[in-house]
DNA sequence: ATTACTAGCTTGCGAGTAG
DNA sequence: TCTACTCGCAAGCTAGTAA
């Protein structure tokens, strides 16, 4: 059984729309290329091979061509159709990232403990963080590349604000789970102070007492993406 | 621009459920070939052409091809996924038949008054059909093979029974408008007694006499397909 | 083991054109 | 007009193979 050519499924696509499903639809190859952006040479062709493949069946009389699907057509329209809707449905919506466990400066200690960012915490992810960062360096590029894509992605956006002194950038978190197991968030800066193989994730107690987890370690992370 | 070729749809698919949205996820371009029932080398040209016209983007490490796919890319998947789709889930499910109105033989008009049969459209069809039946001739030979399909289509199925000296067999009925105004219905039934080109309907009140149809009128129908 | 080059075959396509 | 043929070029693919 011959399988159905790929560059065929355009022409069926468009036969289907006219109502070939059911009936015997008379066209022209010319309006055919014309909508499937190829000659009418090539419209011609694809008919002669989907008929010889039994997609569709013709019917000519006189100048007139008309032609109808087949279930046999029909049923690969509806195979390939399902097998991409089935893999825009259900890809895996997480990004994987894997690292090393270092040592941040201290700051982020600092900055997350200042009350302008503490209430927005507690209301818009549900915790207070515990004051602090854990810094993961991403080793391999292909995770360092994959970092670049959470400019565009939305998350949970902490607004900047300003005590008076200075301003305070804003921060995007993203729901993130360690190794696995530990709920944390991925926090990406309006500033960054470090470079870009270094992230930073929060969490509500402090990961590093609680785990194992020292410099060096090998650090898995994964980051649901909701759109 | 330059459009997303065709053939590269199932590589993309493929990607795309591997989860290389939002990873670079690391594959083979054997495996990948295997998938997509093509040649080794053949993948690898999927995926050089892909990044060429930016519908993914690769990182080479060593051994190691890994690949994302971008936004651009990933639109065009949902772009023609959408649109097979559309054409599946809106294409018009109507048979439509042209034909000429033709005298038959009365017979109809005995059996469509039999008890037997009466009882089971009043309640299947909703009414008590006239006593008596619209011939109408298929002149196209792309309507008479339309015909066919009815077939294998089930409709309202009217049940055989027997009289005791006699079966009489059964009918399937198939909604139906009549020059785009008068509801009737289709009936195929189990023995045909004249040529396949020549069609019956049955409808509440007699459509010759509410009409100004005759024999030679021009008669369009419109069958609708439910499944 | 990889990827991806080259060579060569096959398929797909468009131009021209017959019927 | 229409379809669909032939021809010739381009694209797509596989096999072989280098790195």
């Amino acid at each position: 059984m011959t399988e159905l050519k790929i560059q065929h499924l355009l022409t069926l696509s468009y036969l289907l729309s006219k109502g070939a499903k059911y009936n015997y639809v008379t066209i022209t190859t010319s309006a055919l290329g014309k909508n499937i952006h190829k000659s009418q040479q090539a419209a011609s062709k694809h008919l002669l091979e989907l008929e010889q493949n039994k997609f569709i069946s013709r019917i000519i009389s006189g100048r007139n061509l008309s032609v109808k699907i087949t279930n046999k057509g029909y049923s690969e329209i509806v195979k390939l159709s399902s097998m991409l809707q089935k893999s825009l449905d259900s890809y895996p919506s997480v990004v994987n990232l894997q690292g090393t466990l270092v040592s941040g400066m201290g700051e982020g200690a600092y900055y997350m403990g200042l009350k302008g960012y503490t209430k927005q915490f507690k209301s818009k992810i549900g915790y207070v963080p515990f004051p602090g960062t854990l810094n993961v360096r991403l080793d391999k590029k292909i995770h360092q590349e994959a970092m670049k894509q959470f400019e565009t992605l939305d998350g949970v956006k902490i607004k900047s604000f300003s005590d008076g002194k200075r301003t305070y950038g804003w921060v995007k978190c993203f729901s993130a789970k360690l190794n696995n197991s530990i709920k944390c968030q991925l926090i990406i800066l309006e500033r960054t102070h470090h470079d870009e193989s270094v992230i930073e994730l929060i969490s509500k107690t402090c990961i590093r007492k609680n785990t194992k987890l020292k410099d060096g370690s090998k650090i898995s992370i994964k980051i649901e993406i909701d759109s």
